[in-house]
RNA sequence: GGCUGGGUGGCAGAGUGGUUAUGCAGCGGCCUGCAAAGCCGUGUACCUCGGUUCGAUUCCGGGCCUAGCCUCCA
């Protein structure tokens, strides 16, 4: 298995710590607000990965975490006149409801910053007496960047690169304008903790270190999470984490590319974003899997509805050759399957086992007609590859024809009810006529040997 | 400005030192009352300039363009 590590910018072979088994942090929401169709493919790349390895044999022990505690989060419920903790679990029983809608499975855990209080303290004592941290005269603790002699090695950045760009902003005690905040001195009002420095809360990048080492110890397989959190986030993790620890940190850093619109980024910070939900009303969830998973998980994606409707289209494919095929499960190794497992192996090259898939349904259609067990067979070693992506898995029937109310099934049936009768005496205006209106209902008639079947397009 | 990526046919998107990705769309044919779906056939695709090589889209170097990061962000 090969992999792509971002900290040494190569694909490795991959080695996990205890053979068949692997731990994988990733980074999670802050829960402020709905999640966006970016936070699903950071999710979906991991879904993906999770379930790869499972298909293999590994046991795999997927962490993702939640923010539950951040300016964001406070801001918000300010906005809404709201208590913090309220606002955060409105927003966590969202983004699972998205989650489930979307085919992502839940992680093995998924641990809350607010109930690591206790570890983030810890860690923050030890970086103090370690020197890498110093309480501020404001209150805040902060971490001297400067004294971490890796700094930037998993963003390729040095010190003198940052400080061109460092900003230094008005009312920070900061020793330093790269050193980052570790612990927040609460201000009035604002929901606080007990520490030794005061109280307060902690900041963002101290809670995975915390979180990550409590879930798996000093030392782990793979930290993954979205390209946009590589700098400064997952930078300043290595820094806390090593210096507390003194033991490397995650062995592989994963990186899912991020979500365009137009071919810009889309975030919340340029407003160019659509939720989950949002694009939930338009595309299934298993149509907006299929379609993030058609691109490299490394690449970035550019989201429209064009592309979207395409990635549609391409499914709509595969259930189509699963149509009117009995499916003979698949127990043995196909070489389909050897070969898809081949290329998943690279750094999971899902496009490429997508092609395999579509190289399958074309050899279903062909034994349609003439091999039928040879096609159930073929259809047996695609359903259990789709297994893998999360797609494909529902009755090809039910997804061709969408969900749609049973009056409106009836009102279609009703209508290739009266074009069949008009063929039969054929009367091929009225069928025609019958037919556009149909079309004009979105539905697609197929005349088949076995009688007219439809789906909607 | 610095640091990472990327530039592939009409679109999306893999990959490879010499031979078909794949999907959508197009074209011709089969099938069909006509369609649809499917099948068969069909595209002188690899940003640019140099270099290495018998041969480069694929390797190396320069250039141009583009995205991300350098500030909260999946």
């Amino acid at each position: 298995m090969k992999l792509y590590n971002s900290l040494t910018k190569q694909k490795e072979e991959f080695v996990p710590i205890k053979p068949q088994e692997i731990n994988l942090y990733v980074c999670g929401n802050t829960v402020y607000d709905y999640c966006h169709i970016g936070h699903a493919r950071s999710m979906l790349t991991f879904d993906f990965i999770t379930r790869y390895w499972r298909s293999r044999g590994y046991n795999v022990n997927y962490v993702r975490n939640i923010t539950d505690i951040d300016d964001k989060i406070i801001n918000r419920a300010n906005e809404n006149s709201e208590d913090y903790k309220t606002l955060a679990e409105r927003f966590i029983i969202a983004q699972d409801e998205d989650a489930e809608r979307l085919g992502i499975l839940r992680p093995n855990h998924e641990p809350k910053a607010t109930e690591h209080i206790t570890e983030i303290i810890t860690m923050t004592e030890t970086l103090i007496k370690t020197g890498v941290a110093y309480k501020a005269e404001n209150g805040d603790v902060y971490y001297r960047v400067r004294s971490f002699k890796d700094y930037g090695k998993l963003s390729h950045k040095t010190i003198e690169d940052l400080q061109v760009g460092a900003r230094i902003e008005a009312n920070e005690a900061k020793e330093d304008p790269l050193d980052f905040v570790l612990w927040k001195a609460a201000k009035v009002g604002e929901p606080f903790w007990d520490s030794p420095w005061g109280k307060g809360r902690p900041g963002w990048h101290i809670e995975c270190s915390a979180m990550s080492t409590k879930a798996f110890g000093p030392t782990f397989d793979i930290h993954g999470g979205g390209l946009d959190l590589k700098f400064p986030h997952h930078e300043n993790e290595i820094a806390q984490s090593e210096a507390a620890t003194g033991k490397p940190f995650a062995n592989y850093w994963m990186h899912a590319g991020l979500v365009q619109i137009n071919d810009e980024k889309m975030s919340k910070s340029l407003g160019n974003f659509f939720t989950i939900r949002e694009v939930l009303e338009k595309f299934s969830g298993e149509v907006i899997r299929f379609f993030m998973l058609s691109s490299h998980y490394r690449s970035p994606i550019n989201y429209s509805e064009e592309t979207v409707t395409a990635a549609a289209a391409a499914l709509a494919r595969l259930y189509n050759a699963l149509r009117d095929v009995v499916i003979i499960p698949s127990t043995n190794c196909s070489d389909y399957e050897n070969r898809f497992n081949q290329v998943l192996d690279d750094d999971f090259n899902t496009p490429e086992a997508l092609g395999i898939l579509f190289e399958l349904a074309h050899e279903i259609n062909r034994y349609k007609s003439d091999d039928v067990q040879k096609s159930g067979e073929l259809a047996g070693i695609l359903r259990k590859l789709t297994n893998v992506f999360g797609v494909l898995q529902q009755d090809p029937d039910s997804f061709l024809k969408g969900s749609i109310s049973t009056a409106e099934v009836q009102k279609i049936e009703h209508l290739i009810t009266q074009r069949n009768k008009a063929r039969a005496e054929k009367n091929w205006a009225l069928a025609d006529e019958v037919r556009a209106k149909l079309t004009a209902m979105g539905v697609n008639l197929e005349d088949t040997a076995q009688g007219t079947v439809w789906r909607k397009v």
